[in-house]
Formats: structure tokens, sequence, C-alpha cells
DNA sequence: GTAGAATCGAGAAATAATTCTCTAGTAACA
DNA sequence: TGTTACTAGAGAATTATTTCTCGATTCTAC
């Protein structure tokens, strides 16, 4: 084996800062410069240069003392690393704001996502256009999505009919959901789920908001 | 002090797991149930019982030996831990497809929330209504937040000009940001800031997928 | 009543994550 | 060519978080 195979799997910790070095970065080469090192990278995002370079060293990446790492090199390992490299088919279902808004992301295409089309339960919205793809009816997500071998699923649909959508997905061989329900969704084994509760978001930062008047 | 003030501030963590079991605490409440116990609600987020017992027990609600907690009260100590009983005014700056799909979330002021006006930098959006609320020209937004005491900023403009917003922000007063743009936003001490940074949770997902991948 | 089952709550143990410390390597400069 | 300042990388120490364990409490059934 050539890679090195990681016993445990990277920290989610870890994971959600890689794109943020990636955005960074990615700013800095435009900038004209070769190389960075973790400690300008530190500064530029005010947190530990030593956690930036634990994080890198997951990539695979190797720096050179006194210099740091070649920039474009490392945008590239992260890029790999996060498997944006390769452009992986998406299904929307759920063509309301929050999903008409996804649609309108045309620069997933640079992280690895391409939304391919859209799908709703709502007769007055299939048949529409949002973004330039076609709404289509929800029943016929799983037969397309195993079709065209589509490997993501959004969801985008109210909570009560989330885990519906979820199972349509499952059953159409979507092995990746990104879930934008604030329910929880249940399905099988090795299919992965990633939450994205925008109340949880907004939870946090009340209660901080909130904490922070209790002080004074 | 009546109330029992944390020495240290509570994990985003538990901060974060909080409203999905806010979430699924109102669905049990519709479904006409008095109580619930921590294995209970354990079973149906598949998660520890022992570690909702400790993220409640932040909130100061009290269970029951062999009963559990008061459902009612336990969704009542939530809501007002996380400072959702009280509506803080927010505005909105940047009135795309993002944008615009927040302001259509009219259920946020369940969740202490309330949007009360957009702003934009293009013209052509400005004058225009966005989900019944009027698009405002940028340069009034400070003013305008000083002027109606606005406490939350939202930003889901362009990533290259979200610092010039905050700043606007933190000129108008504001001292809680949920920040939508993939950039770091500089504020002074005191200023909450929240990320919500779509590409890095794209990025863990997909990392996920290609990881599992890799594995077969 | 009393026995038994279920649960909370608090402290201990285990695990995971972050930060610190040191070593070795590299480049810039005198 | 030697000296100095800087940096990656590895491992140790620290800190935070999660999970385990156990005693106390309270309800249910007999």
């Amino acid at each position: 084996m050539d890679e090195p195979k990681p016993l445990r799997p990277t920290s989610e910790a870890t994971l959600r800062r890689l794109p943020i070095y990636h955005h960074m970065l990615q700013k800095r080469l435009a900038s004209g410069i070769k190389t960075i090192s973790c400690s300008q990278i530190a500064e530029e995002l005010s947190c530990d240069a030593t956690q930036i370079r634990k994080d890198l060293a997951v990539t695979g990446i190797k720096g050179r003392p006194k210099v740091g790492y070649d920039l474009a090199a490392l945008i590239l390992s992260i890029e790999i690393f996060l498997g944006w490299s390769r452009v992986r088919k998406a299904f929307i279902a759920g063509a309301g704001h929050l999903g008409s808004a996804l649609l309108g992301y045309n620069r997933f295409q640079h992280y690895g996502l391409e939304i391919v089309a859209a799908f709703d339960r709502d007769p007055d919205r299939v048949g529409t256009k949002v973004h330039g793809r076609e709404v289509l009816p929800i029943n016929k997500l799983a037969g397309l999505a195993k079709r065209m071998r589509v490997e993501v699923g959004i969801i985008t649909v109210p909570a009560p009919v989330a885990q519906e959508v979820a199972d349509l997905m499952v059953g159409g061989g979507i092995r990746a959901i990104w879930n934008f329900a604030p329910t929880k969704i249940n399905v099988p084994a090795g299919v992965i789920v990633q939450n994205e509760d925008l109340y949880s978001s907004l939870g946090v930062l009340l209660q901080k908001l909130s904490a922070a008047h209790r002080l004074r």
C-alpha cells in the first residue's frame, strides 16, 4: 500500500478546518507567492501553528524547514484529500428557497460536487427550471439516481418528509447524504450522512450572545 | 447569585446538540406524552444516554429518577438556555440566493431571531422586496442598526466583501454575526462570530465518501 | 408495605484533541 | 564557510470531552 492508510478516520474538527485553509491559501496564490509556512497561516487565521501543521500532515504534504510548503502543491494536496479533485454527481430533493439557493451555487463544481437535477413533490414546481436545471417529480429520483450513478443526495425538504426522501435516495444507490432538514434520518450502515442544521448554528450564536449579556 | 454561573462556557459540541434534542422533543410533545427519559432520547437519536444527561444538565433542568424529565419544562429550559425565549432583531447583508432563502425561513422567529431588513450593494436589488421585506442600500446598514438596536447581523455576501460588511455591522453596534461567507472576518473582542461555511461541511462529506471508496 | 426495576446525578476512568517542547534541517547573511 | 534565525515534524504533556460506574431516588407491582 503506497497510501498511508489511517487506522482512525481523520477527526471531524480537522476536516472542517481544511477547507478554511484552502480558501485562505487560494487567496494567497492569487497574490503571487510561491511558498507559505504554518506560522504565516496561523497569523492570518489567528489560530495555533502546531494545529495547522498537524492538520496539513493528514493530507500527506511535506514541508521544508525554514521555507514552509509549496503553495500550489499544498492546495492540490488538500483538494485531493478532501475528494474535490473528482467531481461527483448530486441530486437535490426539495426545490424550495434553500434548495434553489444551493442550485445557484455554481462554485460547488470546484469543490467536487455537481448538482445535476432537482426533485420536488409539489406539482406546481415540477417542470419549472431553477438556475438552469429542470425540477423533476420526486418519484423519479430513485430510478434516475441508479441510472445516472449519482453518488450524493442533498435533502432540503421539510423535516417531516426528510426520512421518506432519504429512503428514496438510499434506494437509488446514493451513498452520501447532505441533510439540511432539522431532523435525524436513519440510513443503513455504510451510507454517510452529514447534517447541516441551521437551527443548531443559530442556537450556538444566540446562546453565546445571551451568555455575554448575563456576564454584564 | 441565583444562577449557577459556569466558570467555563458551555462547549460548542453541547450547544450544537441541544437544538437537535429540542426538535426531537417537540415532535414528542405533539404526540401527547408528558415525560421523557434520557434513555428514550438516546434510543431515538441513537447516541449515548449519559451524554444527553450531561448536556441537558447545563440548562439547569432537574429530572426525576424512574420518570425522566417533564417534557414541556425540558423544552422550555432548552429554549431559555439557548436564548430562544427572547426574539432578537437581525439584519441580513446580501440579498442573493442564500440571503433570500434565509429571509424565507419564517420559523426563525420561534428560534429567537427576527430578520427585520435586508441590505444589498446592487442598485437593481435595492428597493425590491424579498419575502415581504424591502431590500435597502448597504450604506444605510450601520445607521439603522444603531437606531433600531439590532443585535444580530447575517452575512451572505461574497467572500471578498464580507470584511467590509462586518465592519459596518460592528460600527452599527451589532454584537453577534452569523457569517455564511467562506472567509475569516476580524472583529473587535466581545463581538461573537459564528461561521457557517458550507464548503467545510461539503469537505467533510466528500472526504468521508472518498475514504469509504479507498477502503474497498 | 415491600421488593424490584428504572432512572437521575455525580464522580472516575478512558479517550480524543490541542498545545507544548525539542530536534534536525534549511536558507540567508556576514 | 561559519553563524544565526526560522521552520517542519515527532513525541510528550496538557486539556477537553466522552463514556463508564455506582449510589440515591422514585415509581410499579405484588
